[in-house]
DNA sequence: AATGAATGAGTATTCATTCAT
DNA sequence: CATGAATGAATACTCATTCAT
């Protein structure tokens, strides 16, 4: 009869709003922002409309929670092993990005579409931004240790083949010779840069 | 004057055909294809509503006409210059799907924006598939002409390549350093090559 | 076959304008702008949702469109006879206002309601305001006329008993004594004035 | 300790009715009652909106209950000093219903919406019937004490001026001159009807 | 007595599509 | 061929009310 603790009530409140973004990131990532509505939420997440807004007081600031977390994935990828050396750091971030993609491809398919609807809403593009000045940050200083003539160009090729091959990975998993490539691509940027050097 | 002719009025139509399927590829892809509205399309065109339908039986079906347009000018770059040696022929195609893209963003946008629709439209995921066939046939024929030890995987890579790229330019159009791409992309696809041979 | 005329569209649009706003000043006069759903008004007025905002960009702008109507109807009571003298011009603006009060109760009880409901928007009050401003100017001029020694008193004090009549008529139309009352305004604001001067 | 006793139970039973009563009358009258959510009482209130609905069972039933309480309040201001003459008690009531409304103008705006809403809720309307024949029959016998010709006609006069007084005041009450309007009633309805005698 | 998660019917608004003219 | 009035289902969002704890 007494009420519940606010300890109780958090968790409640935690599970529910995971619950819900895992759900609509899903939608999302399928079927696109606009085309995915609250209601489809709301019944695939089995709860009612009203409870959803209980927790995320907007579809757009639902879709900013999720945003948040798939930055934060992608980066926690990119910034791993740093105590690694800087050539296996580039090798594991290929290995490790890639086995991302295979086992989450729901979460990238979400990353590319959030790309180009940056329509939607500038917070959307100032993330992307601030994503992608992070990632070069962080990888060019890596290619300037393995001695790379042009880290900056570097740098951006290896993240514009991981954006080609997430769309196309996205677009055809069973077709796509992602296995392959991972060789291929460790090979171009980290074995052919270091004997050069 | 003598009624028209029924060849007369086939060229009206085809030429209101041309016309909003060229209105609507610049708003679908500059707004997205949900957040275009019938009307819009309509009063940009200069014509009415009902007049729209009379044209396309549906939104859908005129994204549809819009994508096969789509299609055939890519597959248009593709095949172009099919006079030349091969290793021309692959330059060519690099330096004319850059120069394509620097000049019909637009035309991008709305590509990349079909891939993630194939996800959930029956016909789109055919074209796609086709086009992504054709493409292949095509590029790895050239591969193997210049002597490329591994023709599907050059291909692949150049296709993903080109993804990649259309997908960074179309987002920060401003800040991606898309000339300096083009000239790498020769130097690893066709320089390269050659020399191996 | 052929489409009809811009004249005929015009028409068209006139009369389910008009009869929109008729049913909305009913609904609205009745039970208040926030108490009234859209839906409702539809569907008193036999049409449905859609068309509705064909004609009136939102709920609001509906309402707006009513209050210049409620303003314009107001300002031709209170204008009405300028080639009479100002002792007769008052007396006719009493029984007219009042007669106008007993035809016109649902347009009458929207003026009230909208007096007090004006934080709904910064629009209205700026229209009551101008409302206010526009009939005291206009009655002090004719106060003054006739020689009152408190003309700005007297119009302020005309226009509160209109009010104060009004929202009892409103409220009980049957009970109140409304015709006695004319009689005892025409005597205490223009005849006991006169015989002062 | 021992147990709380009934009387105390209810004492803060009260206490909590009250609290409320005041929060959501401030709020009612502000905002206006559709605008104002049970959530905005309760949390104003420091309370759940579980343990409102402990207290009043509906957020009609909470209106009612204000009403009642308005109903008291202005009843209170005309039977006030019923050990003065006549005329006396009648300036009084002058006075303090405009002090009144200078210093709870929130409380007068609820009182004029209320009049409204009485078109859409039968217990409303009785109440303000039983709250209009109260006011006539106490103040019909105090103006016939004064020796008034028409005292039913004195009565309602000034009960259609305190109206009409109050929406003014209400509405623009730094622009209205309600104290000269005061001095003015008292010259009109005690002076003038006791010099006649 | 007290909490706030949960519901569901309701709100204003939009828009692809139809159809009488 | 051409118009745009009209529809109705869908959309994001709100809120009074209930109820398990």
């Amino acid at each position: 009869m007494s009420p519940r603790t606010k300890i109780q009530f958090e968790e409640i409140r935690q599970k529910s709003r995971e619950n819900i973004e895992k759900i609509a990131l899903e939608l999302f990532a399928s079927k696109g922002y606009h085309a995915t509505s609250i209601s489809q939420i709301a019944e695939k997440a089995g709860i009612s409309k009203g409870l959803l807004y209980n927790y995320f007081e907007s579809k757009e600031q639902l879709l900013n929670s999720i945003i948040m977390k798939v930055y934060d994935e992608l980066m926690k990828i990119v910034g791993m092993n740093d105590n690694l050396p800087a050539d296996k750091q580039i090798e594991q971030m290929i290995i490790q990005t890639i086995e991302h993609l295979k086992k989450n491809i729901t979460f990238w398919r979400l990353y590319l579409f959030l790309i180009h609807q940056s329509e939607v809403q500038k917070q959307l593009k100032e993330l992307y931004n601030k994503m992608r000045i992070d990632y070069m940050d962080f990888v060019i200083k890596l290619f300037s240790e393995i001695g790379s003539k042009n880290p900056d160009m570097d740098a951006l090729l290896l993240g514009t083949m991981f954006d080609g091959i997430a769309l196309n990975y996205v677009t055809v998993p069973e077709d796509y010779p992602i296995d392959e490539l991972k060789n291929y691509l460790i090979e171009v940027f980290v074995k052919n840069k270091k004997v050069k050097k």
